[in-house]
RNA sequence: GGAGGGCUGGCUGAGCGGCCGAAAGCGACGGUCUUGAAAACCGUUGAUGCGGGACACCCCCGUAUCCAAGGGUUCGAAUCCCUUGCCCUCCGCCA
């Protein structure tokens, strides 16, 4: 939810940035209406139930014909408070819906534009050069055949057990994505986050708070009998930990990883992706979440990216990082900067981290306070970002690709795999 | 699954349908005292919205809302009724 006072206050500023997403900028006017009808709607329940309470209290003390003549007005004052409260509700209840629809200002020097005007920051490391290597005639593998002459990765089965995106990790496979995941938790927790194995369903006021229910709702799995929502992430879970407290960050930025499963419906992504394990309904992650001062929040973007690309390096991949246009941000980000390792079957890059500012914006619609030095509350910025995933998988099985399909293991991730230096053949086409 | 008991401010814990945003204690903060600290004593101490005060903020004044959540009864609800959630105890069942 974006700040009330900012829209009040600098309207022209929430346009512009309505704009340069791409999103409807007329909402800013008629929030701005909303407010205003709210507020007067409030003042004139307010004025009546001011008076009731004071009528109420000459009822206390009267007696006789005087408390019957005092009833008769009270009842009638009743019925006046009944509809005046009921209009400031209508009103109020009525902004929030548009103010609702409003996506978060997105910050200076993020690119207009939608999902293809990124601005690449940076490229890190070189493509391997597979045909330098093996031969003009090798014709790199993916994941999947990889995957599968190792015996780590089964979508058949997944299919059989479960459906189309679904999937089994096997042996080394299962081996591979723990290791990462455990290497992501020790970075984490060496950069000073508190390790988290978080809930992965969670109630909806939680998944409406931290923003997965707006224009996206049909990417989340719903259960119906119990009222209850699959996270596709253990953001959810981490923003909804501290949902209406009032924190104390006077120590700095409170950093919490959580370790969760994540569920989702890839719905309108039919045909996209459908071969292996890049796109899939569930998967691991670990995920970087931090709550801190709006002062801090740009430093701690580049904290958490930065730890980001620590772990590609450890992961020794060759990636592109890239900022986000005001469009593809989503509702709650302000920034994002998103990874992309390089795919070498696809000649493509593809996203294996994402980090997002929300500003204040999740924090305000969860009630994520602090106490400032001088006493008062006011909202925090929440950040998040990813260190290591089930996709991962896919670059570091196509980027450590060998002549025989064998994969050798980044050193970094080798003590997590008891010193494993490569994942051989088991399964030869 | 069944039967009871409970849910009040940072914590403990009172609360008769109107005088209750709520006693008291603890904690926290400020002060007195002290070379300093402790103790003692004095004082302050919930959140949020709205309106006003030369109103960006702080501050001051007024007002409303919040006693698990939602609904109802009533001129008036922390207090009575209903529904839901959560916690505790007991019984049963199953990991």
């Amino acid at each position: 939810m974006i700040d009330l006072r900012v829209l009040r206050d600098a309207p022209d500023l929430v346009r512009a940035s309505q704009l340069r997403r791409g999103a409807d900028p007329s909402l800013v006017d008629s929030a701005v209406d909303l407010d205003a009808r709210r507020r007067a709607a409030l003042t004139d329940f307010e004025r009546l139930r001011a008076e009731q309470k004071g009528l109420g209290k000459e009822v206390a003390t009267a007696s006789g014909e005087a408390k019957a003549e005092l009833l008769g007005r009270a009842k009638a004052l009743a019925e006046q408070v009944r509809t005046a409260q009921a209009d400031a509700e209508a009103a109020a209840a009525e902004l929030e819906e548009v103010v609702g629809r409003i996506g978060n200002v997105a910050l200076d020097g993020v690119p207009a534009g939608g999902e293809d005007d990124f601005v690449v920051l940076r490229e890190v490391g070189s493509p391997r050069d597979l045909a330098a290597e093996y031969g003009a005639d090798f014709v790199p593998l993916d994941h999947l055949d990889l995957g599968e002459r190792l015996r780590a990765i089964d979508t058949v089965r997944g299919a059989k057990v479960s459906g189309a995106r679904f999937y089994y990790l096997t042996g080394v496979g299962a081996r591979l994505e723990l290791a990462l995941l455990n290497a992501a938790m020790d970075a984490a927790l060496a950069a000073g986050f508190t390790p988290m194995i978080t809930p992965t369903l969670v109630k909806p006021e939680v998944m409406r708070g931290t923003g997965f229910l707006g224009e996206h709702a049909d990417e989340v799995y719903r259960l119906e009998a119990d009222d209850l929502y699959l996270v596709g992430t253990s953001e959810v879970a981490l923003a909804g930990y501290h949902a209406d407290e009032i924190l104390d960050l006077s120590t700095g930025p409170q950093r919490y990883a959580g370790w969760s499963a994540c569920y989702r419906r890839e719905a309108g992504s039919y045909g996209k992706d459908t071969r292996g394990i890049i796109r899939v309904h569930q998967f691991h992650k670990v995920e970087m979440f931090s709550y801190t001062s709006v002062e801090d929040a740009e430093a701690e973007h580049e904290r958490l990216l930065a730890l980001e690309e620590q772990m590609l390096a450890l992961a020794e991949l060759p990636y592109r990082v890239i900022d986000t246009a005001a469009g593809d941000l989503g509702s709650s980000a302000a920034r994002k900067f998103d990874c992309e390792a390089w795919l070498p079957s696809q000649q493509r890059y593809l996203e294996l981290t994402s980090t997002s500012n929300c500003t204040t914006y999740q924090a305000r619609r969860l009630g994520v306070r602090e106490r400032t030095a001088s006493g008062e509350t006011r909202a925090v910025a929440t950040l998040n970002g990813t260190l290591g995933t089930t996709r991962w998988i896919v670059a570091i099985l196509e980027n450590h690709q060998q002549a025989d399909g064998s994969v050798r293991v980044p050193v970094g991730l080798r003590p997590y795999l008891g010193g494993l230096e490569v994942l051989p053949v088991v399964a030869p086409a």
